[in-house]
DNA sequence: CAATTACGAACGATCGCTCGTTAGTCTAAT
DNA sequence: ATTAGACTAACGAGCGATCGTTCGTAATTG
């Protein structure tokens, strides 16, 4: 069987018909078409599954959850929809797994880059942020993924998910907390610090296009120093 | 009629059964019952308008644009799903209304903050922010969908919204560089600090609580001295 | 009387998903 | 070497439910 690419067809759940001339000046980028790869090392599905969640990837990503049918996803998979079904138990399935792999390899990125850094706060705010941006930068779709369709999960699956997201908060917070009781930093609020720093990668996935004027390493690069900024 | 509180009913488009025990222990908050207004005074509609585009506002935010269902958002409305079409042409007009809404009040608050503030880029750059956080704490839900679910609007509306997004943006790109012209700023890259104050502001929107431990000026007022550090 | 707002019924389309079947592939016994 | 059986992944058909929307009509309002 070809190999289909991942094109999604127009949108068959808009009805209305609707005057699509014009396009728009800047609407949402196109997305069907990135220059790495769409998932990290650690997807470790190959053939059909593979497929289907890169499919799913891209379909949640551009129209939400509920606005990806499980026949257009098959159709961008290059499969019929009763087929998905030998590799999920049901559609949910997918966005948990996609939404588990973001979660899990950013705070791993971030486990990591706290071990390799030395014992100064500012070592290790660099570390972190720049860990946090390029795991953004690296793999945008599922960043986004992982910020706008959580509420489609299960509460059991969100739960899980949360657990993960708490504990990459909390390497954030301990970092700061300690370079204030160390002189390095001199915030009053460090929660709102974090989350302000948190902020700006965030919103690295929404605009980051891998073929683009800027670097990875240069996002990176500046937005680390934008932290060391804000914090003293 | 008496008003229905805009409470949803379990989502319908979940159809298989879920083990629903283990309250998430920090799982989406439930933003049901918001503190303050939920539109701004721009919002002039009166009567079953006003709260069909509440209902629509609250359940596009729990459950994305393609998540909820006519009949819910009629239901949570108090009203029969044939009644909306009363009041609006179609699904999608509401999601138009509310985020038009959202981005014409950004837009203006922007606005004023910049006509309100005096000739130095450090002034003006405080204002900017100081509206913008107060845009995303005031009006969170709003914010919310109007960062989420651009994607299910018509290639037409999602221009003319974007078109204000655009406009936005450039107010605070202006200030950056001629902030680097007087010597006020230091930074080899506008769009990119642009990029991340906006971002720090925009997140605001994701976890600010009108009834919790900091007021909309606290997170304002940090948040512009934020911007500041980081330009400087 | 005209306009507005609500309603129940129902339209065709699409939803997530299940079922029985089939073709291909691997293993193991003949 | 061949065959039997188990397993896999794909398929078309179709299930009941729900989708966004339309329509004719009744009640209310100015």
């Amino acid at each position: 069987m070809g190999y289909h690419e991942a094109g999604l067809s127009t949108d068959s759940r808009t009805r209305r018909s609707v005057i699509s001339n014009a396009d728009p000046i800047q609407s949402i980028p196109p997305l069907t078409a990135a220059k790495g790869a769409l998932l990290p090392p650690r997807a470790t599905a190959n053939g059909t599954l593979r497929r289907l969640q890169e499919a799913a990837l891209i379909g949640f990503c551009e129209r939400g959850y509920h606005g990806l049918s499980t026949r257009d996803l098959a159709s961008a998979t290059g499969v019929r929809a009763s087929s998905v079904y030998a590799h999920v138990n049901a559609k949910e399935d997918l966005l948990f797994q996609l939404v588990t792999m973001g979660h899990e390899e950013h705070n791993e990125l971030l486990r990591k880059a706290l071990m390799g850094s030395g014992a100064d706060p500012r070592d290790q705010m660099e570390a972190l942020v720049r860990a946090h941006v390029v795991m953004h930068a690296t793999y945008p779709l599922l960043a986004r993924l992982c910020n706008k369709e959580l509420h489609a999960l299960s509460p059991a699956n969100a739960e899980r998910v949360m657990r993960v997201r708490l504990d990459s908060e909390q390497m954030f917070l301990d970092v700061v907390k300690r370079g204030i009781e160390t002189g390095s930093f001199h915030i009053p609020d460090p929660w709102l610090a974090v989350a302000a720093i948190a902020a700006m990668g965030l919103r690295v996935a929404e605009w980051f296009e891998p073929g683009g004027p800027r670097s990875v390493d240069e996002v990176a690069d500046s937005y680390s120093e934008f932290a060391i900024k804000l914090l003293s």
